[in-house]
DNA sequence: GTATATCCTATCAATATAGTAGGGTATTAT
DNA sequence: ATAATACCCTACTATATTGATAGGATATAC
């Protein structure tokens, strides 16, 4: 399941995109608009912020906004950041990589090649979808 | 993250499928051939037996067995018996169906739309795959 | 009838999730 | 300067899930 940490942070990234202007939006803002709990929200921008995909401006007028073009942000970052692990399985992981104690044999293993299969495809998507391609639904 | 219980499940139906025979195979013999704790795989086990995909055989001999032939044994039934939903959010599920409580326009949500390309190439990764697949590996 | 094996129920510790609460700090408009 | 605004941080909690473990009931082969 994808875990509503993700879901809003997506939604709050695409909130940000959608604005032409650069300037900081309040996350009341964008509480209000995408229906999230104020604070729960505080601590995703928070994080987001802190991997270099927010910036932020304290003080009346302060808020949140996009660090790149919404063109320039790839997925996999995204969810990387938010999700964690693009692979199901540690021993498939390409940046989080670790070996299964119970499997002797990775190549013979059906679930690690199951698994790379779809960890393949789903990276496919992430990396070629941009931010700008979510918002022009 | 994939479950144990679903790692686990599909080691042990791959252990049967790479049996040329068809008696049954006591849980004790896969438990141990594939390092899995005992108790736990029994409730797998049963798991599977519930959801017509293994057929079992109580007493001495007795075991579990497949009740089709691997090639016949699609992992999207394995994974949604083990797993649950392919898709990451109810909102695109297609045997899971749920309205998200937030959000106003599905055709919108740019979660939404992303969740469901992950799900069509999910999808088609499990149709395309059968349990005879993940022997040969 | 006994050894073998599945079947079934209940319990449990550890972990993650989805928040909530409350205050502290920095900035800006006026 | 000061009030208003908004970010920043820590800690707590309720709930659910996971990954088991324990103990006994039931069925079968010999």
């Amino acid at each position: 399941m994808l875990s509503k940490k993700t879901k809003y942070g997506i939604k709050a990234l695409t909130y940000l995109a959608r604005k032409e202007h650069k300037e900081p939006v309040p996350i009341a803002e964008i509480s209000k608009s995408e229906n999230i709990s104020l604070k729960f929200l505080e601590s995703i921008l928070l994080t987001l912020r802190k991997n270099e995909l927010l910036g932020s401006k304290k003080g009346k007028g302060g808020g949140y906004y996009l660090l790149k073009e919404p063109s320039e942000i790839k997925m996999t970052v995204v969810m990387r950041i938010l999700e964690g692990p693009i692979s199901m399985v540690p021993c498939v992981s390409l940046n989080f990589y670790k070996k299964c104690a119970d499997c002797p044999d990775e190549t013979k293993c059906a679930v690690h090649n199951l698994m790379t299969e779809l960890r393949d495809s789903s990276l496919k998507i992430f990396r070629n979808t941009t931010l700008a391609d979510l918002c022009n639904c």
